[in-house]
RNA sequence: GGAGGGGUUCCCGAGUGGCCAAAGGGAUCAGACUGUAAAUCUGACGCGAAAGCUUCGGUGGUUCGAAUCCACCCCCCUCCA
C-alpha cells in the first residue's frame, strides 16, 4: 500500500531527493511508519510554502502511517541558516514562544488525532533541549559530528565562502540540533522517516548519519521540490505580501483569489501538489481545458480545494460569497444582508463618519489601503478605473469627497462599495 | 596591518559640479486587449490635491549651485600580510 503512496508522490512531482531510497519502499510496506516535518517559529503564522510539507503529513497519515508535526521552539530560537544569504536576526523566546502555540495549533488542523496508531502528534523540540546543558551536548552530539563534512554541506556553502556575509556560530550549528531531533524523535517515537523541503536535506541527512551514530537505527529521508512559478517569480508571494495560512493575516477570500489567479502554466501542476484529488482526475481536467478554448476551470477546482483545506467549508464558502458577487452578479443587486456579510466575510472594508472625510479622495482611499501613493489612486480615477457604487468617479471628483459618497447614492443608507481597477475592492460604511 | 575597488530611488544598474527626483532594465500599479489569465501595447512609478517638500552610506565643508569636489567616519568587495 504505501510503495504506491511513493508511486502517487512521484506521479505528483512531489519527491525530489530520498535518502535511503532503495529500502525505503519496503520499510514502509512494512507497517506503520512514525514520520516527522519540523516547522519553525519564525513567524506568528505558517505561510503557504509550509502547505506542501503540511500536507505531505496527510498523506503519509492517509496512507497508514503516523505523523508528528513537529514546531521548533528550540530551533526557531537559533534560526536556521540553509540557503539564507545573510545571517538572520534573533527573537526573543518569549515571542518564539507564542509563535510556537499558534503554530501548533495552525499545524494541527491539517492531520488527525483520532487516538488511533496512525494518530498524529505535535512535538516541541524545546521539550529535549531546553535543559540539555552545554558539554553534554558538545560531549555527547557534538562529537558525531565532522566539521570537515558540515562546511562542505550545500546549504551553507555559500556563507561560509562568501566573505562578508559569514556565519556565526550559532546558525553553523542549527544542523546539529535538528539532527539531534531526528535521533531523539527515534528513541521516543521510533520516529524513520524525516520530510522537509528541498533546502532541508543537509539537515536531514545530518539527521540520519547522527541517529545511525548514537542508536545504530537506520532511517530515511524525503524532500519535496521547492515550489517555481513559470515566471520565475517567487511563489507565495503577491504585491500585497506574504499568503498567509492564518484568516486574520490572510483572509479566505484573498486566500482564494490568489489560487485563483493562479497562472495557467502552473495550475495543473499546483493542483497536483497541493490538492488530493487523483493525478488522474487532475488530467482530466487538464485535458478538458485545452479543449475548451476558453477560460480553464482548473483554477477554480484549485482555489475550492485549498480553500477548503485550509480554512474549511466555512471559509470556502465566504470566498466564494464575496468572489460571486463582486465579480459576477451586479452590486445593485445585493441586498443589505449581503453587505454586512461581505464585510464580515474578509472584504477589505472601514468605517467612518462624515466629519471624518480626509480632503481629497486620493488620501480616503489611500488610507483605506486600496493604492501605496496618492499618485497611484490619482493615475486611476485619470483613467476612470474608480467606481462608487458602480458609479464611475473621475479626477476632477478628487476634492469633492462628499460629493462623490452623496447619501443619495449610498446602498441602504451607508454603504458605498468602491473598486480601484479591475480586482480591488473596498466597502466603507459611512455613519 | 598594506594596496586597490565599491556603497545611487523596491531590486539590478547608469550618472563624476548646474539641463538630476536622477538614464536603462526588472518588479509593481493603472488602461487597452482578454479568461478577475498569458503575451503585447500605453501610462504611472520619492512624498504631496497643489504650492511645495525630502532623497543618491553617515557627518561636516568648498561652491551662487553637489549624487557628483574636499575631510573625517561607517559598511562591503578583491588581492597581499
Amino acid at each position: 500500500m504505501s510503495s504506491a503512496l511513493l508511486e502517487d508522490l512521484r506521479a505528483r512531482g512531489l519527491i525530489f531527493q530520498i535518502a535511503g531510497e532503495d529500502e525505503l519502499p519496503a520499510w514502509l510496506d512494512g507497517g506503520t511508519r512514525t514520520l516527522y516535518c519540523g516547522f519553525d517559529p519564525t513567524a506568528d503564522s505558517l505561510h503557504i510554502g509550509s502547505l506542501v510539507p503540511l500536507l505531505m503529513l496527510r498523506r503519509f497519515q492517509h496512507a497508514g502511517h503516523k505523523p508528528l508535526a513537529l514546531v521548533g521552539g528550540a530551533t526557531g530560537l537559533i534560526g536556521d541558516p540553509s540557503f539564507k544569504a545573510q545571517e538572520r536576526q534573533l527573537n526573543t523566546p518569549d515571542v518564539v514562544a507564542g509563535w510556537v502555540d499558534k503554530l501548533k495549533k495552525q499545524v494541527s488542523q491539517f492531520i488527525d488525532f483520532d487516538g488511533s496508531e496512525t494518530s498524529a502528534e505535535v512535538v516541541n523540540n524545546l521539550d529535549w533541549t531546553a535543559n540539555m546543558d552545554v558539554l553534554t551536548f558538545l560531549r555527547d552530539v557534538g562529537k558525531h559530528f565532522s566539521i570537515n563534512a558540515m562546511i562542505q554541506k550545500e546549504s551553507v556553502k555559500q556563507r561560509i565562502e562568501r566573505e562578508g556575509s559569514g556565519i556565526s556560530y550559532t546558525e553553523f550549528t542549527y544542523m546539529i540540533l535538528q539532527s539531534f531531533d531526528f535521533a531523539e524523535l527515534n528513541e521516543r517515537y521510533d520516529c524513520t522517516l524525516q520530510i522537509g523541503g528541498s533546502d532541508q536535506w543537509g539537515n536531514i541527512t545530518g539527521g540520519i548519519d547522527l541517529t545511525r551514530r548514537l542508536h545504530g537505527k537506520q532511517v530515511f529521508g524525503l524532500t519535496m521540490p521547492l515550489i517555481t512559478k513559470a515566471d520565475g517569480t517567487k511563489f507565495g508571494k503577491t504585491e500585497s505580501g506574504t499568503i498567509w495560512l492564518d484568516a486574520n493575516k490572510t483572509s479566505p477570500y484573498a486566500f482564494y483569489q490568489f489560487w485563483l489567479g493562479c497562472a495557467d502554466a502552473d495550475v495543473y501542476r499546483f493542483l497536483k501538489y497541493f490538492t488530493f484529488l487523483d493525478v488522474a482526475e487532475i488530467e482530466e481536467i487538464e485535458r478538458a481545458d485545452a479543449e475548451r478554448q476558453g477560460r480553464p476551470e482548473a483554477q477554480g477546482v484549485l482555489a475550492r480545494e485549498v480553500t477548503s483545506l485550509v480554512h474549511g467549508d466555512e471559509g470556502l464558502a465566504a470566498a466564494e460569497r464575496i468572489t460571486e458577487s463582486l465579480f459576477s452578479g451586479s452590486i445593485d443587486s445585493l441586498a443589505e444582508s449581503d453587505l454586512a456579510q461581505l464585510r464580515q466575510d474578509g472584504l477589505p472594508a472601514s468605517a467612518m463618519t462624515r466629519d471624518a472625510f480626509p480632503e481629497t479622495l486620493t488620501q480616503l482611499l489611500t488610507e483605506a489601503g486600496m493604492a501605496a501613493s496618492g499618485k497611484q489612486v490619482k493615475d486611476a480615477l485619470g483613467r476612470n478605473a474608480v467606481t462608487i457604487n458602480s458609479r464611475p468617479v473621475g479626477w476632477e471628483a478628487n476634492a469633492d469627497v462628499s460629493g462623490c459618497f452623496d447619501p443619495e447614492a449610498a446602498l441602504y443608507g451607508r454603504y458605498y462599495l468602491v473598486k480601484l481597477g479591475k480586482k480591488k475592492y473596498h466597502l466603507f460604511e459611512i455613519g
